[in-house]
DNA sequence: CGGCAGATCTTGACAGTGAAAAGATACGGG
DNA sequence: CCCGTATCTTTTCACTGTCAAGATCTGCCG
């Protein structure tokens, strides 16, 4: 709670969810060990077991992070752009690209996932969906989008932005690491089937 | 190359990749561990190295299995239906959720590749890519599909499919494990979404 | 101001993992 | 028949996640 790191004691957990991330980042996900995590902090090996019951529970407050940012991310563009631009789903297959290892996290979450118990009335969509699915209601009022339920118009449009991105990262479109500038074009592409549809009008 | 298990000898190598394909369906990825393959054939802990350089090596294997799985099971829904039909789509879905370990590990791929060395000259989009795009031409010449460039309906089609496969093996998109006929329900909506498109016709 | 209870951190240990090195064994070609 | 070589085993090492027990510091109550 206190701002500055203090001596022995200091924010822990913090420190380590931070430790985390930076080491994910730099040198990917193999080599995020609680061992390593706790040496980067300069602590012993042993100390994170008393803010993370598991090495799953340090990855799940890791993925919190990832996900606050992504959101933030993604609602500042969806608040700067208008609801029937494809800018919010460029924004999210190139913020994939820019960080892989991040978003690869995210998508891994299925696997220490026993704590997690989001609330269990509503499935663990996140905010990607939400915001999709509110500029759908948007679009379809303005007049844009076809008058389906706005929840299969934002499931379609969100598979295809998703799937893109993992198709991007795992190497399934392009010959060596995908670029920004690909990304980008792809996403747009992606976009423009998807508004129009493939079958002939 | 012999046919039976011989004794001493026999086809290692095969039965491993088998056996590391049968511990993935029954205990899920973290158990296919070097050893546990080894035991699980009767052989010697180091024995496997005389087959795989590594454990990303093994993994390549089985790699190259399941996609030989999820080809065929694929190439004869393909002949067996036409292009302008969502059987396609809803059998690549299907079979993820059917088979959710090994959808997962032909997307871990990424991890492993340092060997894979796909022919430079073209990315490795695989066999779905292809038989989409076929789908996708002899559709237009039906006079069913637009006519953009295929490449570009056949990326839009794959990314959808592809995300919504992974959005409901990753459990953001119901609340229990998903079910074969939520996936069907789900892969046809996102299918008739992408016929018609996003926009007001 | 003193000391104590509890949180926080360290040390040391254990089983299991991938990997390498060196020794044993059996197969097949000369 | 016999030996080279591929195949398999044994042994060993560094590293991992996890736990138990000890050490140290903090804040609080008197």
């Amino acid at each position: 709670m206190t701002e500055r790191d203090r001596y022995h004691h200091g924010d822990l957990r913090g420190a380590l969810v931070d430790a985390a991330l930076e080491l994910l980042e730099a040198e990917g996900s193999e080599a995020v060990t609680l061992r390593a995590v706790a040496r980067a902090v300069g602590v012993s090996h042993a100390a994170p077991y008393h803010h993370f019951e598991d090495k799953a529970s340090l990855e799940v407050a890791m993925t919190k992070q990832i996900r606050l940012d992504l959101a933030q991310t993604l609602s500042t563009v969806a608040t700067a752009s208008g609801s029937d631009s494809p800018d919010l789903a460029v924004a999210y297959v190139v913020w994939a690209i820019e960080h892989p290892q991040r978003f690869r996290m995210l998508n891994r979450a299925h696997s220490f996932v026993d704590n997690v118990t989001t609330t269990p009335a509503q499935p663990a969509r996140g905010f990607a969906f939400d915001l999709l699915m509110d500029s759908m209601r948007v679009g379809q009022e303005s007049g844009y989008f076809a008058d389906n339920d706005p929840q299969d118009l934002a499931l379609a449009a969100w598979a295809a932005v998703h799937g893109l991105a993992t198709l991007l990262l795992d190497g399934r479109l392009t010959d060596g690491p995908p670029t920004v500038s690909e990304a980008r074009r792809l996403a747009l592409s992606v976009t423009r089937v998807l508004g129009y549809g493939l079958l002939r009008r």
